[in-house]
This record gives structure tokens, sequence and C-alpha cells, in this order.
DNA sequence: CGCACTTCTTGACATTTATCAAGGCGAAGT
DNA sequence: ACTTCGCCTTGATAAATGTCAAGAAGTGCG
């Protein structure tokens, strides 16, 4: 997708505003290890993945817990960083090579001047999240370790293509070793 | 806390604009047992909890599963179905008698209008729920069962009080069982 | 090619958590 | 006062998941 399109879809610009916008993204480029953003950072961009992987993750106690995994076309932020200006709670690390479109701290802190109702259309967006990190938090109420594996299966299978197994697996709230077994008989 | 104050903790409005908006705002009462939404409903309204508690639910297989206990001096709403006009995704019922200061839907939808950048300040309230549940998401992926409920009982020891422990247990992600013996041990 | 490294798998075993069944206890209703 | 009901606990047992250790397969790199 170009970032018009991108931006036409998670903020509901006309394609004509989408256009206009789009001008204020630049080009990023990651290797494979980069940090998008370090935890602490307080870096206020806003990005779209065009191609590539990033995994958010931060550690506990004694090993680090893999929050998310970002796929091209969806957007990468740390939003308390994005939104507030606070110190990113996330490390956002590219799995693989990523391009990326990234609005730059100057454009972002200028949005509601370039979009008259750029407010509102980051509130719904800000919504939609929202609402998915609900059903998120359902899963661990409502599903077994298989069960959330099958839902993550069903809704991004390719995932499981591009990402190391151990990864999702954190994602997903269980060890690698779990994931395995559960793959193996399914 | 008055309906004035917290429309200045919640939305950072001015002590002036916060009177003059909690104007808007209707006081509801609900007995124990008494929906504030039910599943499947569009009501746009947007609530404090004066006193009193309410319980988030939604069925999932076989059982219920209590997503989020409301408690006093926080908002209530189904996110989803305010925001969007959608259908809402949880019952929200009351545990015990509750009062409640609520914004109806009529007036929600001109708020725009009653405060000039109300999408901003809702933006911003939107961002700091998105961030507690990312810290929700983050206790299921890192922490025990035990470690979980200390967490809560950190946070929030009052509510071990006033509700129902198979709905904490729940809304933890175990069992009655499993939180009843984790309590005698602690 | 040979080596180091990461990823994935597997087995044996330990721990955590769920399930099922029963009983106690207190509040509310009749 | 008795019954009922909701809530909580406890025990016995089963199931799910984690831990530790080892090894296989693939990949990149000298």
């Amino acid at each position: 997708m170009t970032t018009s399109q991108l931006l036409q879809t998670n903020f509901r610009l006309s394609p004509e505003k989408a256009a206009e916008v789009a001008l204020l993204f630049r080009e990023d480029h990651l290797k494979k290890g980069d940090y998008f953003l370090r935890r602490g950072q307080t870096v206020r961009k806003l990005s779209f993945l065009r191609s590539g992987h990033l995994r958010g993750w931060a550690p506990a106690g004694d090993k680090d817990i893999t929050q998310w995994i970002f796929t091209p076309d969806y957007f990468v932020a740390d939003l308390n960083c994005l939104l507030f200006g606070l110190p990113a709670r996330w490390n956002i690390q590219a799995l693989d090579g990523c391009v990326l479109a990234t609005l730059p701290e100057e454009n972002y802190l200028r949005m509601s001047e370039a979009v008259p109702n750029w407010d509102l259309l980051e509130k719904e967006f800000l919504g939609r999240c929202f609402s998915t990190l609900e059903d998120r938090v359902f899963t661990f109420l409502s599903l077994s370790a298989r069960e959330r594996y099958e839902a993550l299966q069903a809704w991004q299978p390719d995932l499981f293509d591009h990402v190391p197994l151990h990864y999702l697996a954190s994602m997903l709230g269980m060890t690698a070793e779990t994931l395995s077994r559960i793959r193996r008989v399914s």
C-alpha cells in the first residue's frame, strides 16, 4: 500500500488530503537487529511498516517479553511516547530488513494544523487500537494456550512464516517448548 | 469527588470549563443486578462512578468472563460503543447499589461544541486507557497467577473488600479455587 | 569446508493451575 | 426460626504448562 492509502485506511483521510499529508512522511530503513526505538527514549514519530517485521519487547525479571510483533501495512509506534512525549515503554527492534514510512516528530506535532480534524481522527484510530487490546486481554482470560495459538494462526497466518517461533510464543504467553508441542499435534 | 473534579482529572479541563460541562451530566442510580449496559445495545453514554461497583463481563463458551471491575471515581463506558456507536461488546452490571454521573448520548455527541479541544482531550484520555491495558497484557505475559494477584492487591487493595472474589479471580485469569488457595498462603 | 550461532524439537520431570465434589458459613427471604 | 442461596474454602486428582538438558537442522561466515 502507498502511504496515501495507509492514511486513508487508518485515519479516514480523503484521498486528496491523504496525498497531501503523505508528503510529510520520509522513508526509513532498518537492518536486522536495528532499533526503531529504545525503552526510555522520547522520539515522537509515527510510522507505517512497508515491509519487514519489528518486535516490541521489554525485559521482565530475567527474561525478555515480546509484547507485540509489527507487521507490514500497520502502524509502528510506542503510543505512550508518541502521544505524551513520555519515555518509550518498549524496545522496538527489527527482526529483518524493514522499510518504513515515517512521520518525523516535527511533522507529527504539527498534524493538527495540517489536518483540521486530526485529533478526532487520531482519537478514532486510538479507539480501534484499544478495542484490539481489549480482545487480546479477553483471550488471556478465556482461552487456553492452544486456543490462543489457533486464534493467532487464524488471524495472521503469515506471522508464522516470518517470525521466530519463540518470539510468537512469548507474545502468546507461553514458552517456546509449549508452542512447539502444540504445533506438533495440529 | 465532584463531577467537576472528575472532569479536571480525567480530561484536563480547567476548573471553569469543568464546572460548566458538569451541568451536562445527570445523576443515575442502579440497584444491585441492574445493567448499566447490555451487550449489543448502542447507548453512547459516558459515566463516572460516584459510588458502588460495576462488573464488565461477556460470555465465553460455557462460562462468563469478568473483563473489568469499575470502581468509584473512575469512568464507566463501553468504549467501542461510546466512540463509534457500535453495539456494546460487554455487559456492564451493578454489583451493588451504584450512583453515577452520566453524560447522556445527546450531550456526549455535542461535546466538541461545548469544549473547543474536546477531541484532543478525549484522545489523551484514551491514550492513558490504552497504556493501562498494555500494562495489563504485560502482566499476563510475564507474571504467574500469584504475582498477578499481588499486583492487583497492591494497586487496588480495596477491591477485595467490595467485590466477590470469584469475579476478581476471573478478571485475573484464574479460577476461584486458585485465588482462594493463593490468598490462604500470603 | 568447517565452525559458531540461532532456532526448533524432544524427553523426562517438576510445578502450576484447573476440575470435580463436598461442606461451611453468613445474609436474605419467608 | 428455618430454609435457601451465594460465596468461599478445602481436598483429591487430573490436566496444562514450565523447566532443564540435549540434540538436530539450518544459516551465515571465516
